[in-house]
DNA sequence: TACACGTGGGG
DNA sequence: TCCCCAAGTGT
């Protein structure tokens, strides 16, 4: 049986849709109509849609943009691409200095990834990213969304895109529920392919009409259900809207392992120097001397009041993780 | 399959 | 204040 990885977008098996889908399936040109027109007057005007933008400037967006809101990532994304116009700019410096730039965007193993990728762009690429789904998702940090996206966006290619935005759409849409299902499911993958337009161009469109659509209208908490294009086609909005069938669990942070990471990280992303595993475990204060620069994250960590063994933890993770390594006794950013 | 993985803005 | 959540990936 297909993996929920699967593209296959054969015709659409009898009865797919019968949990409330017969609705919209029997328009499916009205639909990719409204929703066109609908993003060609409201899409957001972003530097990754722009028909100037380059293959290597969509793949460090969809990457940038995996888990974290456009408008921390604008900013970030321009710095990248002013620096790195191309893979093999970014490929010709060492790992630490992708992650030293990637800021507060969070989850900087991302970066990490990315500069293998363009290592990888350059080596086995001739420097160019390549367009076609498998060969992207052969690339370190890109997965099926991203590697659909990239083909779809940067190269004009029919590809079922999938991201969180667009399963929600469905999920509402089509499917009459509040949200999607905590994991994505072969079903969904085949749902998202039969609702795709058979023309590439149109299916682009579609793609990231649904994707906008979800991102700006049919969001997460309290959708604005009176300015979507398509709420009279809306199965949740005909069921009454049922809410959730399960309750999301939360993402812990406080007094996590994650927490200490991150904390670390910010004092590697600032220092100039390795820094000398004391600072870590104690406060600059009580080693008698104000370290250069780093004092100030230092200080965030030290607030944190982290048990040793979870600093040697969080240390021993990035040390495995390759987003820090040990020189001359003291922790630094990769080389 | 479930869990780990950052960060900060909005309700 | 606290909690939810944001264009996911790798194990």
């Amino acid at each position: 049986m297909a993996p929920p990885g699967s593209r296959a977008a054969g015709p659409l098996p009898s009865g797919e849709l019968a949990a409330g889908g017969l609705a919209v399936a029997a328009d499916l040109p009205a639909l990719h109509t409204a929703l066109d027109d609908w993003f060609a007057s409201n899409a957001r005007e972003l530097p990754w849609r722009a028909a100037e933008c380059t293959p290597w400037g969509v793949l460090v967006s969809e990457v940038m943009l995996q888990q974290t809101p456009v408008v921390r990532v604008l900013p970030v994304w321009e710095q990248w691409l002013r620096r790195w116009p191309e893979p093999s700019a970014l490929a010709a410096e060492p790992a630490g200095e992708a992650v030293r730039s990637w800021g507060r965007l969070g989850y900087p193993r991302r970066a990490l990834r990315l500069h293998a990728a363009a290592v990888a762009i350059r080596d086995s690429h001739a420097g160019a990213v390549p367009g076609a789904y498998t060969e992207l998702l052969e690339l370190p940090g890109v997965g099926s969304y991203t590697a659909a996206a990239v083909a779809a966006f940067a190269f004009g290619r029919r590809e079922t895109v999938v991201d969180t935005n667009i399963r929600r759409v469905h999920a509402r849409l089509v499917s009459g529920s509040a949200l999607p299902s905590q994991a994505l499911t072969a079903a969904e993958m085949r749902l998202a392919a039969s609702l795709l337009p058979e023309d590439p161009a149109a299916s682009v469109r579609w793609n990231a009409s649904v994707m906008e659509l979800g991102a700006m209208v049919c969001t997460a908490r309290a959708p604005k259900c009176g300015q979507c294009p398509v709420r009279d086609s809306c199965a949740w909005l005909a069921a009454g809207e049922p809410p959730p069938t399960y309750t999301p669990k939360g993402q812990s942070w406080h007094g996590t392992d994650r927490q200490v990471r991150g904390a670390v990280m910010a004092v590697l992303r600032v220092a100039e120097d390795p820094v000398a595993p004391e600072l870590f475990h104690r406060a600059p204060a009580d080693l008698g001397f104000e370290p250069d620069g780093i004092g100030i994250p230092l200080a965030a960590l030290h607030r944190l009041n982290a048990a040793p063994e979870q600093l040697e933890r969080a240390l021993a993770g990035l040390l495995g993780d390759g987003l820090a390594e040990l020189h001359r006794g003291g922790f630094r950013l990769p080389a």
